[in-house]
This record gives C-alpha cells, structure tokens and sequence, in this order.
DNA sequence: CTTGCTGGTTCATTATTTAAACCGATGGTT
DNA sequence: AACCATCGGTTTAAATAATGAACCAGCAAG
C-alpha cells in the first residue's frame, strides 16, 4: 500500500464521536508504528488536512478540506439535485428523508430532511452509514458489484439485537433488495427505526442512495406502499440531475413489485418538484 | 519534501477555471515524472480524495472531501459564527461582505452575502483569494508572521493595473494595515472594486478576515467609516465566536483611528446581530 | 505511415520510510 | 520524593517504497 493511502487512512479514524485524536490514539487506532504515524499526521498537517489543537496537540480535520468541498460542489453539484426532492418525500412520507453519496471508504450523508409534523421523528446523527446494517447501505450493495461486497462483509460491526451478523443475511439482503427495487432495513442500525432504501447512479454508475427513515411502529403496509413510490419518483430526479441513468433492471424490479408508474402517468417528464 | 505533501500539492492545482485536469496536464503543472504523478493521482484516487470522469479520464476531487468537510464543520463550526454576522454587514454597508479562513496554501471564502438592493454589487467568483492582492489578504498578512509574508510574496499575480507588484508595497501594505486595524485594497483584484478588510482570531491566534467588498465609485469617506466600525463589530463577534480574542495591539489600533466603539455604548456585550 | 499527443506501465536505481529504542515532560499514586 | 504510566516527539540502521527514463498502446491530424 502506498504511502499516501497508509496517511489517509488516519483520516477515516475521526467521527462525530472521536473529533480530535492524539499521537497515540492515532498509533493504536491504525496499528502502526507511532513515528510513522508521527511523520504521517506532520505530513498532513503541512497540507492543511489537519491542524492541531495547541491546547491538547490532539489533531483534528484541518481547514483545506473546506476549500476541496467548496470546488468539488461548484464544479459537480450533488447537494442541489437531492435538496431538490428531501422536502417532498419527508412532507408526503411523514418521515425522515436523506440522501447519501458513495465514497472509496463508505456511504456519507449528503442531505436529510425531518418531517416536523411529528413528535417523534427519526434524527439523524451519524455522517457515515455503514454498509451491511441500513437500508441506504443494502441499496448500493444490491448494486455495487463484488468489491464494494467484500469491503462491506469486512467490516460488520453489530448495532442491535436484528444487526445482520452473517455474511449470507447481508448477500441474501443484497439479493431481496435486486429483486423488489428496494432495500429494507428493519431495525438492524437503530432499534425502532426501519428504513427503505433505493439506489442512485451517477455518469459512473452505482452513486449513492436515498433512503427514508420511519418510526418502526408507525410503518403500515400502506405507508411504505406510499414511501416506495415516492423513492422511484426520487431516485428517478436525482439520478437524472447525477448524469446517471436508472438500469433497466432496477425498472424491471420496480414495475413488478409497485406496478407501472400510476401515480403520475406521463412517466418520465413530470413536473419538477418544488 | 514528504511523498505525502507532494501528492497533496496536485490537489491544490484546482481551481474553478480547472475544475479537471488529466495526467499529462498534472505532470507538467507540477513539474514532476509522469510515472510519479500518475501513481500519486491513482493513490489519492484510492482514497475518495480524487475521481476519475470516465468519459475524458481526467481527474477531479473526490467525494471523499464532503465527508471530511462535513466533519469539520460539526466538530469545529465555522461558518455558522459567520452567517451570524454578514446579512447584518452587507445590509448596513449596503455592500458586499464576506468572510475567510486562512489555511496552509492561502485564503479560502467561506461565506459571502451580496446586497441585493443595489443593481451594482461585487459578485464572488472565487474560492480562494491572493493573500498580496486583496483587502482579507493583506488583513491576515498583518497579524500572520514572516512565515505566511513569505510565502504570500513567492507568489504575486498580477491581477490589474493597480495589483501590488514589489514585495516593499506589500510589506507597507501590510503595516498600514497593523497600524490602524484595517487593510484596504483599492481596485488591486479586481477593477472598480475596493475591498477593506481586519484580521479575525481564533484560539490559535490569526485564523482568517472579513471583508467588505464596495464599488469603488460608491466608497465615499462616510461609507467607509460605516464599514470599519461594522467590520470591526463583526470581527469582534466572529473572533469570540470561534474561541480567539482580538489581541490589544488590533484593538488599540481601531480605537486610535475610528474611537472608541461609539455606536453602541456597552461595548463588548452587545446583543446579537439577527 | 509518420508525428505528436493522450493515459498508462515497467524495472533497476535510489532515497525515503520504517520501527525499536530512547527522551523529556506531565500527572497521578504510594 | 520516588515511582509508574503515559503523553508527544526524536533518533538509528535496515528495509521498503518512491523514483524516472524508457517504453506501450491508442487516437487524431497531416
């Protein structure tokens, strides 16, 4: 493995939960060497990926990743196309709605949207979804090919009691998913939460997906007929605004579990929505 | 020089005019062996920090960035601190305000707010600003070291007729602007247009300016006092919002050209903008 | 069929990275 | 005070990874 890849590693140990890691954290955490982890985190200090706390001289995200986010939105928008359609399918769902886009190491969160007429509503509170325990991380397995597969059965971690734990669950969950259109994630990330899930595809394919998060309880037959529909019409809009094209698999998959496109019949060229 | 920095260096050859660049381009921007260069390209592709537009196999940044930046942002918020504060200055200057942060290879705008009721206003078209050429740059030249005034000198475009162009003019720049708390730059970036700037703080010390950005032709001396005393209430509020103080000899500096903060009497607690 | 460009690859040489041990400082215990 | 663990950071020979000249293949224009 290059060296470059073995310092951006160090990158991907931050979350929410762990916003600042010192040199030995760093050390433990990536198994290496705490020199090489020294010169490592020195190296990307130089360039801005990370700045120092002088108080604790624990490292943290540097300011550089600012200015890439800012060229990459301008120069490949992705943030518009699904802010476009959050809204609509969290106020017609009553649940929370999020889009989220497909990188080398995982499913981060682009947008989400709350439906506020509940009470009890779905908060979203993670940045990256893992792949094998939620409905957006089974939409891109269904359709990411073997190697994004394997990456996925690498790293399992358990969340709750209906956490898939085997390999096979997480196949056969890809494979159920291929088939309807949809994926379905009972439970397995958050207990009372279930989400339905659908992939998004850009110019190179397989991009991300959109998912909607509802309270498990409040999941009738009739409300996720309700969100599966909505999440072809929003698939179909933000693929569309990706360059990205629907396979005509997933079509297949979507007419034979939903029926044809009734709930606008012109199809293709609907309205925009607001 | 690390293989690390050396590869994050390519990153930094994007701009919005060049928003992909294919390897031939890279190794002849950098200046390195094309061998190099395209293995450092796959290595940061490997990441998520590049991809690859498969239709002209050129690269551009990866999707990796928007979950970094979306990281910073939630651990060490930035920009809300600023939008806290520019409606209210481009309202009452009836100009352009915008708001920067200093990293290692320069000033990167993190927000802006444009004054809509003027037909005439300054639009921002780029992310990245020249420290020797612009109102914000020179304002962090100020407060920043001999390290940063060194490396903002390295590389002095010319942008108009009125562009600094000996290293002399921008040290001067740079203490006029220490003296009375404000950088000005007339029509140095971008004709008819005049910024001023001040340094902003963080616990680090400088992290970044504000700035207003005026039609020339509209800048008279009243207008300009309006600015700096709002510029420096805004400083106030940005730098306490982001951990940092104003640091006496900027404080000092204000009083002694603009007096003392008249506009609102209990100086430091005033409420908070809208 | 050149010529000149593109992206990408090979392999011997070279130089950077690596890791074990070491350092000095800090902080909590006994 | 002495002790112990831990922190961030530095040094060394040994090993691994980066390097760059030359080389491919594909494509377009002349």
């Amino acid at each position: 493995m290059s060296t470059i890849a073995k310092a951006m590693e160090l990158l991907n140990f931050f979350s929410l939960d762990r916003p600042e890691i010192g040199l030995s954290d760093f050390h433990r955490l990536a198994g290496r060497d705490k020199a090489t982890t020294f010169r490592h985190l020195t190296a990307l200090e130089s360039v801005g990926l990370l700045e120092q706390n002088p108080a604790t001289r624990a490292y943290r995200i540097g300011p550089a990743v600012l200015r890439l986010a800012h060229l990459r939105e301008v120069t490949l928008p992705r943030r518009a196309g699904v802010r476009m359609v959050l809204p609509r399918l969290a106020e017609i769902t009553g649940e929370t709605a999020h889009a989220s886009i497909l990188d080398a190491t995982g499913l981060t969160t682009l947008a989400h949207h709350e439906n506020k007429s509940h009470s009890a509503r779905v908060v979203l509170h993670e940045s990256s979804l893992p792949l094998h325990a939620t409905a957006s991380g089974i939409a891109v397995l269904a359709y990411g090919g073997a190697a994004l597969m394997d990456h996925a059965l690498d790293q399992m971690q358990v969340y709750t009691d209906s956490t898939m734990r085997s390999r096979d669950e997480v196949t056969a969950a890809a494979d159920t998913a291929r088939k309807i259109g949809f994926s379905i994630a009972n439970q397995s990330y958050e207990a009372g939460v279930t989400g339905i899930g659908t992939p998004l595809f850009d110019s190179n394919g397989i991009a991300g997906s959109v998912a909607v998060a509802a309270v498990s309880s409040r999941l009738t037959p009739e409300l996720q007929h309700t969100i599966k529909q909505e999440l072809r019409r929003a698939a179909r809009i933000i693929s569309q605004h990706w360059g990205g094209s629907i396979p005509p698999a997933l079509e297949n998959a979507w007419t034979t579990h939903l029926g044809p496109d009734n709930a606008c019949a012109p199809a293709d060229q609907t309205e925009k929505a607001s």
